[in-house]
DNA sequence: CGACTATTTGACGCCAGTCAACACCGGTGG
DNA sequence: CCACCGGTGTTGACTGGCGTCAAATAGTCG
């Protein structure tokens, strides 16, 4: 896949990756088929866009918004001297830039760490939704909202956990993200990003993140090869990373 | 200020606090009056809560969000082992936790760090604007997606700049936003906290807090004392921290 | 095969943490 | 008036977790 296809048709209904984003929702709260119509019909077209190229850059402005409905992704920083920081890794499901609705330019990079599909969404399409669907309007607003809330955790964990918590708990978080999504294995899921991905969204480098990840699989608590996550023992990896799932707001009520 | 005073009393039009709250958004668009009274009338009651108290706990169910009308807060999580980090600080004007209003619990607890005077937005009234007012309801939604650009932002200093830059951009943001609330003189702001909350809020230690800040110091960049930081060399300090202010959005256009 | 990227491992260095002692300061009470 | 006290700030000596540098190995794609 080495350069972007565009599809102008519109969605297909039971697209997975449009259903992945919707799963996502439903966990959160009950839509209903008038509000699942109107998230579909949002869309206005998909893409594919090969792994490593950047989704959208910081600074330019923007008129859609972008729903990943396969692969993974990440929103990220760079400073001076090249030292790279990801602020949050993105499954299918997710929308990677859903707040540039309103903030007009993002802040910050979004960029593809494998092969990805992506739907692009008016920015128009979400104006009407604020203005004739409050609740769902209120759905987005809490998808943003979740987001921050798993950049908090992000804070935490690098500026307080030690650096095998802090992989631990990112292993733990993804993989109940990946549940959500419906893209989990009961005791494994696909992660096909580096090491070096890893260390980015850590705050670490590569090379003690590679020992870690030793330390994780010697002490038979989970293993990452060849892109895929093997978890070895749930409840060692939750209590080492002190993992409270409480902040991915995984409970239905009315929002 | 030993205990929590309850006022039932509506807000008047004018309080200093609302005003700087109205201003935050004024930097960001065009506020209409009727907007303008609708975001005033939302108050139900303002209240005053001494220093070091907690203003919301983790996990309960919340039927109000929290201004913050006067004086500096925080959101912070707390580890096992006692180590606590802070997730974002918080200034006059602030809403502590207007997340709260669609996550209907926090996954953090929210501080005083000094003495505070808060405002409290019934969920209700909320919720009413996200029906009625879709624009000031789409600057609400703006205004938590500030707060994540913010904690984005603090993602990239804990993970990548050194402790020296990491309290830089700390002092050089708070400076900003101060300045938006019309607290900030020329070339110093109030900052009422103790080095210990810069460390929680920069994950670094105290000890080393005081050490940085020495050399911030000597180096005739800033001074933080008495609770107050006054800033010698603004460019010095902007260069050391890679501050890029492109993240408050700071651009008064329609959202 | 050859070029390239990703992973792995070892040796060594440094930034920030830890531990400890002391200074300072406002408040409190004898 | 001063002794006391807890919270905060300051400084020095030492430690250690993670980074840096370097090189070998493994995996992948044309």
């Amino acid at each position: 896949m080495a350069r972007t296809v565009i599809r102008a048709d519109r969605m297909p209904v039971k697209d997975p990756g449009v259903e992945r984003a919707l799963a996502k929702l439903r966990a959160r709260d009950v839509l209903s088929p008038e509000e699942e119509r109107v998230f579909v019909e949002s869309i206005a077209e998909t893409r594919e866009i090969a792994a490593h190229r950047q989704i959208v850059r910081a600074g330019t402005t923007l008129t859609h918004s972008i729903l990943l409905l396969d692969g993974f992704a990440c929103r990220y920083k760079d400073l001076a001297d090249g030292e790279r920081q990801i602020q949050e890794l993105h499954i299918a499901g997710d929308y990677v830039d859903l707040h540039g609705f309103l903030l007009k330019t993002l802040d910050h990079n979004v960029g593809a760490l494998s092969d990805v599909r992506i739907a692009l969404v008016p920015h128009d399409a979400l104006r009407a939704i604020t203005e004739q669907q409050p609740h769902l309007a209120r759905l987005l607003w809490f998808s943003t909202l979740l987001d921050a809330a798993i950049q908090r955790e992000r804070i935490l964990s690098i500026g307080r956990r030690n650096s095998l918590a802090r992989i631990a708990h990112l292993i733990c978080e993804t993989f109940l993200r990946m549940k959500v999504a419906g893209l989990a294995g009961p005791d494994r899921y696909p992660l096909p990003i580096t090491q070096t991905d890893i260390a980015d969204a850590c705050g670490l480098t590569a090379v003690h993140v590679n020992r870690m990840l030793r330390r994780l699989r010697d002490d038979g608590l989970m293993t990452f090869r060849a892109g895929e996550v093997v978890i070895h023992d749930w409840d060692g990896l939750v209590h080492l990373a002190e993992f409270d799932p409480t902040y991915l707001h995984l409970d239905r009520r009315p929002r």
